[in-house]
DNA sequence: TCGATTCAATCAAACTTATGTTTGATTGAA
DNA sequence: TTCAATCAAACATAAGTTTGATTGAATCGA
């Protein structure tokens, strides 16, 4: 059986209606063993057994692997998105006070975010051509949100005019999302401090202060 | 047949002397398709295919795929290091000249790396534990050379010593690395441009100049 | 109250297919 | 004649997927 995200014209219709909340553990258990070992090399069956089921189980609530990798970049992006949308506490502030802002939103939205890390990966190449697109739809979105901010602090004459402000859009998410390929919650550094070292950088890099 | 980059005591004797221009075209070709579709999903076939010979063939110069993904991980991290040993002309200067140096050495040379591709990405974990120690080991070496630097910085006096090193650290390799995932060559940008942002956005963002 | 019925959820096992790998034969230049 | 290099075809196996049976709790009818 499949559940509906939204509706989808040629899936196999319900049989009735679903245990959310084992969906949920199904879903958040392919995200961390994605984020473990990687979409590909993720077995079926290393999810069912973490939720305690036979693979073979799964089926019942996905028609295909990839179904999940979907899931997952939905939530993910959902999430994204929202945490965009928070903004309004510096909607209408200057461009390094949003900025700055958003960087510790996201910062903040990941530690609770373990369905996310899929998303930064390179495996959304392995979505459908439809999915995929969805997906890069909400992706563009979240881009065109930085970009406009990096835009909006040039014009105001905070950022350094010379900035590119789709390659600074593309390497803030590199930045931002790359933490999940090296970041440790075990370690000294909370997500938070490396959220504050972000935010510096990257206010001080965009900023107009000569480099001597 | 196996290519013996160095002694490898478990592996199959080498039945005599190798065409080596062949081996070179063969990991190159490996190198693009793993860039184009991951290493996982790339199939032998592929490559194969691209250098012009039947996929059984490709045996005759390796034992396993995971021989591909070694020999690019090795020539990567080789290449980076070389990249980082040109580093005499700066060698005496202080930190941000010779961050900004190397910022600029490494973006000259990704260009002319397809193979250096799949080693800034998570396949690593998919080499053997002996190789994927060797080749952590590089990577470690050039992880220190960036943080020796930084922590010169900061000693000079010449960046934020708010600074965590081992984060500015693996931030820039995120940023510098990450660029294979969105830069286009045939866009309007060049690498070179490329690198004079981020080399600006870093040396900006590790100053201590107040944030405002 | 209690037997019958239903159906969501899971099991157990088989099936399928892609693809990495092996093998023995072949080619063609030195 | 040799042997590096490739072919052609078969092989092996992991892992995604399918299928039919089973379970057990909730619901229903008498």
């Amino acid at each position: 059986m499949v559940v509906q995200q939204d509706p989808e014209p040629t899936a196999t219709a319900p049989k009735g209606t679903l245990n959310v909340a084992r969906w949920k553990e199904i879903v958040d258990a392919a995200g961390q063993v994605f984020h473990e070992k990687g979409y590909q090399a993720a077995r079926i069956e290393d999810i069912a057994t973490r939720v305690g089921i036979l693979k073979g189980s799964l089926y019942y609530y996905i028609e295909t692997k990839e179904d999940l990798l979907y899931a997952l970049a939905v939530a993910g992006h959902t999430k994204g998105l929202a945490t965009i949308e928070e903004d309004d506490a510096t909607r209408a502030a200057d461009a390094p006070t949003r900025l700055g802002s958003f960087i510790m939103r996201w910062m903040a939205m990941m530690p609770s975010q373990p369905e996310y890390a899929p998303i930064a990966e390179r495996d959304m190449r392995l979505l459908s051509d439809d999915r995929r697109a969805e997906v890069m739809q909400m992706r563009n979105e979240m881009h065109r949100y930085v970009r406009r901010i990096i835009e909006q602090g040039i014009a105001e004459g905070h950022f350094d005019p010379a900035t590119d402000p789709g390659v600074a859009t593309n390497t803030l998410f590199e930045v931002l999302n790359g933490t999940i390929r090296w970041f440790r919650p075990t370690g000294r550094l909370s997500h938070d401090d490396v959220g504050i070292f972000y935010k510096t950088l990257v206010l001080r890099g965009l900023s107009r202060e000569p480099t001597s």
